[in-house]
DNA sequence: CTGAAAGCGCTTACAG
DNA sequence: CTGAAAGCGCTTACAG
């Protein structure tokens, strides 16, 4: 691996010369021809990692996921590369596994990697402290859920709406006993989806069933199991909703199972995959913008980078509630 | 930023002391208490980016996939992951779009950052130059397809005979005029999975029918127009092989629409998706060892990085039939 | 525009 | 076990 000191001496230049030329800076044009080529003969290759000890930040944004399988992370993710990829930064997945102590290690390596940005969707209940990596220079913005503490920049989904319309439009269909797949318990979205649900029953004049309530995780099996919990108990729902996309197919295969078709139950769910358009009958989905949430975010990310200073400012995007044949209950 | 300078001071030992502790070096347990006080007080967290200009290698693996939310991929990322984990190596997600120019930058910054080894599942059709990265001393292993040239570490799923057993299957069950949704012409995944289909044919004395092969991209939209397209044929299939699971969506979603439900016209799909247990009928579906393949693949990294002088290995894993509704031929 | 020199924050022989 | 020193490969004021 030839280094600019190789290159230098070939070229009969001092070494900083020959920064200058793979850096920008001014270089009569007849000595830049010829570090040019020698470093061609030479072939070479700036190393970036003693560029980078040497400059302040790499030019690497970590995006931090709690799954990697579920699509509406997977959307995000493109939005943010999109962004990211104009502006000349490398994007880093991180799958926290909706672990907290992954997710700490990610972010413990984008301060050690002294990386640009870093887009974090904190797994469920942790305690996320970004203490450290916001002092340490590092542009930040939260997904969902702000950190206990430090003012930062943060985007999401207004998810208490998203849930309070789906229930409403559920309950405008006839239903009664309407469920809630919840996720997880200690999941801020799960929560705040839940008081949607629990808004648009009262408006109705219904008080919540305590019991037509399932806290899961936010997979496909956690779906299948509430929603078949639910299917056993002596006084079932006659809708449900899903409060995201995996617990809406994992609801659909327990009706199957149980040979009920929608909307004999009716079901309403939390969008991400594009596959969802597949199920038959056609899904009555609350759409998450979640390609338009990561550029956001990314947005926002560059803006900090560029102003660290700058007022924090949460961007929460609406949903979208595509009403389908899944929740148009018949005619009693 | 503390620097193990600071730490040095405070502790009142040595900078070299520090950089023992924080690295397994021999240190008297008392002067090791001092320095993780130290530490600890001044919230030191080594550089990373100056431990690596020192040391050979990056702990990082990089997974170079074409499409982050084909799921047969996001399920080969966590077997990686699992594996690159247990052995104190990071996964560093690379979505090259299937665009070789994203692939080639990924790969060049694989070198660049020096990392350990970098994992690649070639874009369709990209001509793929390892030899840089391999001769720079990062471990690599391909999947699916070997770079020409180098010889290299492989993993792969025996396409071909996943194919040809699927095909034999609807053979099996009476369908006649079998369709194959080919993925890209390029690809050579794809080249493989028509070969099975095509000698599961002769295999039956039946002579392949050019016009029941489409060749397609491996997403979703490209399921859904190659089926349309056959279905407005003159002479259209009584069967489809889909050769992923996102063609295998597309193509179902195109018998919905045109109000189509398998077996009336046969279907099999390669797998990946845990919902495609979702679709009904049942589809009959192609197992592929997603997250096996991607343990495999960080063993042999492993092995490669440790004995870098040996004998290239190829590991080829096998599919599996799931029979299902989609391709149980009614009696006429 | 150009060069000599110091420095980025750590690691690693080398002595002891 | 421990410290002083050189070095990893580049960048960046500082003079000129």
């Amino acid at each position: 691996m030839a280094t600019i000191y190789d290159v230098a001496r070939l070229a009969g230049v001092a070494p900083s010369t020959v920064s200058r030329v793979f850096n920008g800076g001014s270089v009569a044009a007849e000595r830049e021809a010829l570090v040019r080529a020698a470093a061609e003969e030479l072939k070479f290759v700036p190393d970036r990692i003693a560029r980078r000890l040497n400059r302040k930040r790499s030019d690497l944004v970590a995006l931090i996921i709690p799954d990697i399988q579920n699509p509406f992370f997977t959307s995000l993710a493109r939005g943010v590369e999109d962004v990211a990829q104009d502006a000349g930064l490398s994007l880093v997945l991180c799958n926290a596994d909706d672990d907290e102590r992954k997710q700490d290690r990610y972010i413990e390596a984008a301060k050690a990697e002294r990386m640009t940005g870093a887009i974090i969707s904190p797994a469920s209940g942790s305690k996320l402290d970004l203490s450290h990596l916001v002092g340490g220079g590092t542009a930040v913005v939260a997904i969902d859920r702000r950190p206990t503490g430090h003012p930062i920049d943060l985007v999401g989904i207004d998810d208490e709406r998203g849930a309070e319309t789906a229930t409403a439009h559920l309950l405008e269909q006839g239903y009664r006993r309407i469920a809630c797949l919840a996720g997880p318990r200690n999941a801020l979205t799960a929560r705040r989806r839940l008081r949607g649900y629990r808004r648009a029953l009262r408006t109705a004049g219904i008080e919540p069933d305590r019991r037509l309530v399932q806290h899961t995780n936010y997979r496909e099996d956690g779906g299948l199991a509430a929603m078949a919990d639910l299917l056993r108990s002596n006084d079932p729902p006659d809708a449900v909703l899903a409060t995201n996309s995996l617990l809406g197919v994992g609801a659909m295969e327990a009706l199957l199972d149980a040979d009920i078709r929608p909307p004999d139950i009716g079901l309403v769910s939390f969008s991400g995959a594009s596959w969802s358009r597949l199920i038959r009958p056609p899904l009555t989905t609350v759409w998450q913008p979640a390609a338009e949430l990561g550029q956001a975010a990314a947005k926002l990310l560059i803006r900090r980078q560029q102003e660290p200073t700058a007022a924090e400012q949460s961007i929460i995007l609406e949903t979208t509630l595509f009403p389908n044949q899944s929740s148009a209950r018949p005619a009693p």
